[in-house]
DNA sequence: GTTTCGCATCTTTTT
DNA sequence: GATGCGAAAC
């Protein structure tokens, strides 16, 4: 690449913007030489000493390791990073050193673990080599193919604008196949069903390969689930007549791809592909590692692959990630060259001692030893609790203390738990507290069953082979198709291996005439969608699929604060689109009509999750399971839970790698913290309803005592015998103290929520008046409507997106202002 | 054909 | 403690 090329200058000679990261390069050498050239008029030469210090000093940030495999171009690399080691940043550098080198961005491929970390991934880079990084191509695995097979799905029978199927709409096929068949439900546990056609896919086991697979047939046999692979080719039938791939055929699909066109596409794609990368490496299953080598291994290959991972971390074994990848790795390129890191950069020493303690119970593990250089803060804190609701008043107290006498902002402390459904108690006294907060993998947005409605309306438009899309909305709102006939519906599709849009037309259908009535009208309406999807703009023919399929109408029927909550979802996704079709970009290559904006808007969302929903912009204490977390760090750490039967988790215990699994999972939990981490359980726990008294989790007793806090204590308190003592912490402050913090805590974001805060009686709100909201800031309320008990104001708020808002003033707290 | 209520069922983690 | 499913009432 040419030094103008890289100043912003395109290939074509075209002048691009140059960067302002570049400018500011340049400026600091103006500085620094004390030349007195203005930027304009900078020569080539310039131009040249100024690149090659930009590019010395992003070089520089790292250490000689890290150095050296940011710099090892060529063949294949493999990268274990232990936690905090730069992992991030030297996957970033070596693509941008790459760009540097002269490669162009449409030659690199980098995928990542979630959406989140690709886009930020993109960003740094950008930052660091200007705006030829836009040409990239990173994500996950599933959204990077999915692209791809969105472009090529011809040539394995799927239409371009095929569906994702997310894990519920697998889940109800796998049960209608279940109850098709006359099976019973309890002994054929679709959830189990669905696990392990995944494992099959993932292993590359398609139907045909299963009716010969006697290990896998015998397994059946022992569990009495014989019929297993007969659900399972039904379960591929149906997906293919509804044009429709689960989150394993995005993978399994574009491995049949490349495998069925070895000429036309896959020698493509490696000309492409001239670069790729892989993070968290230790998460990859065997499918996408067969994957991987069909992109590198083949006569001539250059096999530029770089990969970075760290087996200590693999948490995703349930998922078929497999360490034998890094292994066979090591095997299918034996000049492979490894570098390990191992100084961490993110965590205190106690922090670090206790990571390398806890892990080295573990069996089997690549060895290397992380150390760090940064100095402690305080030890590591163990609280005790009697408890659940104990252990989540005592999180919310000790961040109450932590924010004021370390001014930890919200953004840097999270709590982490094994299982979602443990985010409950935190809330409540995060709440009570006015903490600020958000709680990550629980319901994103797009599993919201409002969302999902009206997404399946335009599933079907883009794809009215869509079963699951059918089923959910041809009797939504309600036209008069019942149950019984959906199930004819469905009986057909299935004898005439057709589908059930299909069966519609079909006039030898059993049904009532009302019913025949009622399927012509629906049908006509998809059709006329369908039809207009291919020239209509996506916003404005969703805006009309919302209006027509009478949704929109009911949504509105509903004054309820959830149904008006319901309704501003829905008009978020007509939102979401109009964004979506406004900003993608997409490669030359991509068809860029509407229907297929429609089609990819449907795909992305499919794939993503809550995490990657908006990046952490606003001051909220993060909660999430431990498997979220990994990739993150905070400056303050809670891990939650740590109890026998929780963390570790039953599950675990029948599995012989199990426990390894979660002993990896803890170590990515501690290894989150960069200065404080605490570690809490409780005695007894809600579970099933019921109260569950539980031991403390083996993990506590891995770490030396001596990285605990010797300090205070319930005087009997005693961790099984080792002879360590739970802290007593924030647990016994006093009211008084606590509203103290909370003013001190509150000070720092006044517009959010100002110290003096109090709620004005609902009765007195009325029209006319300014008023204060904890979340929205001043507004003036506009108008109020609704039944006495169940008003609702229209508001304005000062600093707001929202032109208005409409809130229910049963739950509002709102002052009002002089 | 539609709605509502009560019962039973399970709870790990995720693209 | 939520969600799904079946039965009974509308």
């Amino acid at each position: 690449m040419s030094i103008l090329q890289y100043a912003g200058y395109s290939r074509e000679g075209a002048p691009a913007k140059v960067t302002q990261t570049t400018f500011c390069c340049l400026n600091i050498l103006l500085t620094v030489n004390k030349t007195e050239k203005p930027a304009s008029i900078i020569t080539s030469s310039f131009y040249l000493c100024c690149l090659n210090t930009c590019a010395m000093s992003f070089l520089d940030e790292l250490n000689p390791v890290q150095r050296q495999a940011v710099t090892t171009v060529n063949g294949p690399v493999l990268v274990i990073a232990g936690p905090g080691s730069g992992k991030t940043r030297v996957l970033t550098y070596r693509i941008a050193h790459l760009l540097q080198q002269g490669v162009p961005a449409r030659h690199i491929l980098a995928l990542t673990f979630t959406n989140k970390s690709a886009r930020e991934m993109k960003e740094r880079i950008e930052k660091v080599v200007g705006v030829s990084a836009r040409q990239l191509w990173a994500g996950t695995f599933h959204s990077i193919f999915a692209r791809i097979l969105r472009m090529e799905a011809d040539k394995i029978g799927y239409p371009a604008s095929f569906t994702i199927y997310d894990t519920d709409d697998t889940l109800s096929v796998i049960r209608s196949i279940i109850k098709e068949m006359n099976l019973d439900p309890a002994v054929y546990n679709p959830s189990a069903v669905r696990s392990r056609i995944s494992i099959c896919k993932s292993n590359l086991i398609s139907p045909p390969l299963y009716r010969q697979h006697a290990e896998m047939l015998q397994q059946d046999r022992t569990a009495k689930r014989p019929f297993i692979v007969e659900i399972y080719e039904r379960y591929v039938a149906r997906c293919y007549r509804s044009g429709a791939m689960d989150f394993d055929d995005l993978l399994y699909q574009l491995f049949r791809l490349f495998q069925q066109n070895p000429d036309n596409v896959v020698e493509r794609y490696r000309d492409k592909f001239r670069y790729l990368h892989v993070d968290e490496f230790q998460d990859t299953n065997h499918l996408q590692y067969a994957i991987l080598r069909q992109l590198l291994k083949y006569d001539g290959s250059p096999r530029n692959v770089f990969v970075v991972g760290d087996d200590a971390q693999s948490i995703y074994a349930f998922r078929g990630a497999t360490i034998d990848n890094i292994l066979d790795f090591e095997k299918d390129f034996p000049d492979l060259q490894t570098f390990k890191l191992e100084q961490n950069y993110r965590s205190t020493h106690h922090i670090v001692s206790a990571a390398n303690e806890v892990i080295s119970h573990n069996k089997r593990q690549l060895h290397k030893t992380i150390w760090t250089e940064r100095e402690d803060r305080d030890k590591i804190r163990l609280v005790k609790c009697l408890t659940d609701d104990e252990e989540g008043r005592r999180v919310a107290d000790m961040i109450l203390e932590q924010k004021h006498r370390y001014h930890i902002p919200n953004n840097e402390i999270a709590i982490l738990y094994r299982t979602n459904a443990q985010s409950r108690k935190f809330e409540e006294h995060l709440r009570r507290l006015n903490l600020l907060y958000r709680v990550y993998g629980g319901m994103s947005f797009y599993q919201r069953k409002e969302v999902k409605d009206f997404v399946a309306y335009l599933r079907l438009a883009v794809n009215p082979k869509d079963e699951e899309a059918l089923r959910r909305v041809i009797n939504l709102p309600t036209r008069g198709i019942s149950d019984a006939t959906v199930e004819k519906l469905s009986a057909k599709a299935g004898a005439s291996e057709s589908t059930m849009w299909d069966a519609m037309t079909d006039w030898n259908l059993e049904v009532t005439d009302r019913a025949k009535k009622s399927l012509t009208n629906f049908r006509k309406m998809v059709e006329e969608w369908s039809s207009r999807a291919q020239t209509e703009p996506a916003s404005k023919l969703a805006a009309d699929i919302l209006r027509r399929s009478g949704l929109g109408e009911m949504l509105k029927g509903d004054t309820s604060p959830e149904g008006i909550g319901r309704r501003e979802n829905v008009d978020a996704v007509l939102d979401a689109i109009s964004e979506f079709t406004d900003n993608q970009t997409l490669s030359p290559e991509e068809d860029t009509s509407a229907a297929n904006s429609l089609a990819a808007y449907l795909q992305t969302i499919s794939l993503l999750t809550d995490a990657d929903e908006k990046a952490d912009d606003g001051e909220y204490i993060t909660l999430m399971s431990v498997h979220a977390a990994k990739g993150l760090e905070y400056r303050s750490i809670f891990v939650t839970g740590m109890e026998e039967g929780l963390f570790p988790s039953t599950m675990s215990f029948e599995d012989p790698n199990g426990l390894d699994e979660e002993r990896r999972l803890f170590y990515v939990a501690i290894t989150r913290a960069k200065e404080y981490l605490t570690l809490c359980y409780a005695q007894n726990r809600y579970r099933f309803g019921q109260i569950k008294v539980s031991a403390p989790s083996r993990f506590l007793e891995e770490i030396d005592q001596s990285h605990f806090t010797a300090a205070g204590g319930f005087g009997s308190a005693r961790l099984s015998n080792t002879g360590i003592q739970p802290v007593s912490t924030g647990a016994r402050v006093t009211g008084n103290f606590t509203q103290n913090r909370l003013r001190t805590t509150n000070a720092t974001k006044p517009a959010e929520t100002p110290a003096n805060f109090q709620a004005s009686p609902e009765s007195e709100i009325k029209p006319g008046q300014t008023i204060l909201h904890l979340k929205f800031g001043e507004g003036v309320v506009k108008s109020i409507e609704g039944p006495k008990d169940n008003r609702v104001a229209s508001i304005c708020f000062k600093n707001d997106s929202m032109p208005e808002r409409r809130i229910v003033l049963k739950f509002a707290k709102l002052q009002i202002q002089e």
